[in-house]
DNA sequence: AAAAGTCATATTTTCGACAATAATGAAATT
DNA sequence: AATTTCATTATTGTCGAAAATATGACTTTT
C-alpha cells in the first residue's frame, strides 16, 4: 500500500471517528507531523477526501474537516432511505443464491457479535462497525447497479459521522431491540417480500435518526465543534 | 485559480469529451507535457477524479481513464431517473418563486441558442452544453436536497460521456424535437404537475439512451477504444 | 520449447526545497 | 481611537530530483 492510501484511510477514520472535529482546519506541517509522511501524500488523500466531501478546501487557505448539521443528517438519512429501497427492491427481485448466501452469513457475523462483547476494544468496535456494514451491503449487494452501491457508500460514511457519538453511549440502552430489527429485515428480505423489507430499512434508519437528533439536542457541543 | 484546479477542468474536459479515450493509460510525463506542468498538481487532479470514477488507479502502475460499457450507461440511466424524479417531486412540492424564476431562464436560454446556430464552434457547443445541464439543474434546484443535486452532478457528467458522440453527429436528425421535450418539461413542471413532469423526464432520458444504445452498436469503436 | 531467474529500462511515488500567497502585528496616519 | 500601510511570519502550492517499484528483454535451467 503506498503511503497516499496510509493518509487516506487514516484521515477518513479520524473523521468519521470525530478525532478531527468538525470544521477543524487541517495543517499540512501538523498533518506531516501526526501520520509520519511527506506533503504528497496527504495533499492526494485530502483531495480524494474532498472529493469525497469529507474535507472542504479554499484555494490557498488549505483544508478543513467538513462540518455537520442537524438538517444535513435528515437529507442523508432520507437520500439514504431512497437509495437503499431501490437497490434492496432490485436486490429482491433478481438477486440469486449467493446475494442470499452473503445476507445470511452477514447476519450471522453480526449476531455472534452481540453475543460475545458488550463492549470491547478499539479494535472490537472497529469490527462491530465493519460487520454492521458488510449486513447493510449485503441486502442490496444483489441489485446490480454500480451506481446505487457507490452511493450507499458514500451515504454510509455520512451516517457514520453522525451515529458516532451513539456508538460510544453504549451504558445508555436505546430503547431498541437492534438485532431483532436486522434480523426481521433480514427475514423478510430473504422471503423477498418488497414492501415489507423497504418499510423494516426506512424504519431502522428513522429510529437511528431520531436518536441522534436527542442526543445532538441534549450534547450539542459533541460533534459540532 | 491554481494549477491542480486547472488539471482537474482540463482532464474532466477532455476525459467527457473522449479526446482521453476510455481505458487509455495516462503516463504523468506525456501529461505533464501535455498540460505544461509538473507532477503535483496533476496527482491531486487526478485523485479527484478517481474519487469521482472518471478515471482508475492501481498502486505503483498509474491511472488510466475509466472505461464505457452498455450495462453502465443503462445503470446510469437508470439511477439518473431515480435521483431525478425524486428530486423534481421535492422541488414541485416545496419550490419557491426563485425556482420557478431559475427555470423559466434557463429554459429561454436553451431556445434562444437553438434558434441561433445549427451547427457552431467549439465554444458554442460548450456553452450549449452548459445550457442543458442548467436546465436539467434548474428543474431540480428546488429539491434542498444537497446529496441529490451532488449524485445529479456526478450521473450528468458520466451521462455526458456517453452523449458526446451524439452530440457530434448534428448532421443526423435525431428524429426528435428535443427543444419541445424541454419546453414540455418545463411547462409541466411550474404546472407542479409531479407526475406529469416525472414521466416526461423519464422518457426524455430514456429516449436519449435508446438512440445512443442504436449509434454505438453501429460504431462501436468511437468509445470504446 | 517452456519456465524461471536476472538485469536494464521505464514509470510511479515520495521527499525536500523553493516560490507564491495569505495572515499577523507593529508603526504611521487621519 | 480607528484605520491604513507595510514588513514579518506562517502556510499553501509547485517543481525537480531521488527512491521504490514495475516492465520487458535476455539468459539460464529443466
Amino acid at each position: 500500500m503506498t503511503l497516499a492510501e496510509t493518509a487516506y484511510d487514516a484521515l477518513r477514520r479520524d473523521i468519521v471517528r470525530g478525532v478531527l472535529a468538525p470544521g477543524k482546519p487541517l495543517r499540512m506541517a501538523q498533518l506531516s507531523d501526526r501520520y509520519g509522511m511527506g506533503f504528497s501524500p496527504l495533499r492526494e488523500a485530502l483531495n480524494r477526501l474532498q472529493a469525497e466531501r469529507l474535507v472542504t478546501s479554499i484555494a490557498l487557505r488549505g483544508f478543513s474537516v467538513a462540518p455537520l448539521s442537524m438538517a444535513e443528517m435528515w437529507d442523508t438519512i432520507n437520500t439514504r432511505v431512497l437509495i437503499e429501497q431501490r437497490a434492496l427492491r432490485l436486490s429482491i427481485a433478481q438477486g440469486g443464491d449467493d446475494w442470499e448466501a452473503g445476507i445470511v452469513s452477514a447476519l450471522h457475523g453480526l449476531m455472534l457479535q452481540s453475543a460475545r462483547a458488550v463492549d470491547g476494544s478499539a479494535d472490537e468496535q472497529k469490527l462491530q462497525e465493519d460487520r454492521h456494514r458488510s449486513f447493510h451491503l449485503a441486502l442490496i449487494a444483489g441489485c446490480g447497479s454500480s451506481w446505487l452501491l457507490e452511493f450507499f457508500q458514500r451515504l454510509y460514511v455520512e451516517a457514520e459521522r453522525y451515529r458516532y457519538p451513539m456508538l460510544q453511549q453504549r451504558s445508555v440502552e436505546h430503547h431498541r431491540d437492534i438485532q431483532a430489527e436486522h434480523a426481521a429485515l433480514a427475514q423478510a428480505t430473504l422471503a423477498r417480500d418488497a414492501d415489507l423489507a423497504c418499510d423494516l430499512l426506512a424504519e431502522h434508519y428513522l429510529r437511528t435518526a431520531r436518536f441522534i437528533e436527542a442526543l445532538m439536542a441534549a450534547a450539542p457541543q459533541a460533534q459540532t465543534a
